[in-house]
DNA sequence: TTGAGGTTCTCTGTCATCTC
DNA sequence: GAGATGACAGAGAACCTCAA
């Protein structure tokens, strides 16, 4: 990526972090990135995958999934401090995105036992199979693997698995149409000792027809960047999830 | 490569209603 | 009373296409 674009989109971001609460246009955005807002969406998209609106939304809903886990503050109260202006408009977006209704998400304390999947998406007997590669010298815990259809851990999965660690996965019954295979784990990596850190991996699109067995799509975990889009969806706790079978589902 | 116009579509706010 | 849910309308973003 051009260091002027990757400059720009940088800004954007931070501009995005520094103004969760404000309301912030295209417009604002392509000011703060020294662009034009045509210029500015297209560009915003091929270096984080999300038009900046996406983007945007989705960074006020990990600050509201903080806040719930970690304060005691009304769920009323977040909705405006990350922006919204409508409860309603809060309360949905929230359950759509993470899985949970807000005061849901706030009992679970930021993690979940289990992860829905796509309802109302019939399988296709067909499978997408790869593996999850580390970083050299890295170890990780727990990895989440599942299929999106865009490029953010968004809404329930169409299908999903926890492995035990990086390595084989197999997903069965996939649905047909296009999927992300997106991962997430927490992991240490050699001359880092800031211990755990998010790791993140992004394969696809995958497009599953019918009549065809399986897909390949391997995936390479890697540390969180400030451009990758926040995970939305509540997972278990992979910090501490012990590492033994591959969970079904 | 970048900017701009027109169209389509997604998201948000509002409101009513319901549950806890 | 606080929060969740669903319907609906409007605003703004995204997309497509073309021109410079």
């Amino acid at each position: 990526m051009d260091e002027i674009v990757r400059q720009a989109v940088a800004r954007a971001i931070m501009t995005m972090r520094d103004n969760l609460g404000e309301r912030l246009t295209i417009d604002d955005l392509a000011q703060a990135a020294m662009f034009s807002k045509f210029h500015f969406t297209r560009v915003f998209l091929r270096a984080t995958g999300l038009s900046p609106g996406r983007f945007l939304s989705a960074l006020r809903l990990a600050e509201a999934k903080r806040l719930l886990a970690t304060t005691t503050i009304s769920v009323a109260d977040i909705s405006h401090q990350v922006g919204y202006n409508s409860v309603g408009t809060f309360s949905a977006r929230f359950s759509g995105s993470v899985g949970f209704s807000p005061t849901g998400y706030r009992q679970l304390r930021g993690t979940t036992p289990r992860i829905a999947e796509r309802a109302g998406q019939p399988g296709s007997e067909a499978a997408v199979r790869g593996h999850v590669w580390r970083p050299p010298g890295a170890e990780t815990g727990p990895v989440f693997v599942g299929l999106f259809p865009a490029k953010i851990a968004e809404g329930a999965p169409a299908r999903h698995v926890i492995l035990p660690g990086a390595g084989q996965y197999t997903l069965t019954d996939v649905p047909l149409g296009s999927w992300y295979v997106i991962t997430h784990a927490f992991g240490s990596c050699p001359n880092d000792d800031r211990g755990l850190r998010p790791m993140t991996g992004l394969a696809g699109p995958v497009t599953v027809h019918r009549g065809v067995a399986a897909s390949l799509a391997d995936v390479r975990l890697r540390p969180r960047h400030g451009f990758d889009p926040p995970v939305l969806l509540a997972l278990p706790d992979l910090r501490h999830a012990p590492a033994r079978h591959p969970v079904a589902v």
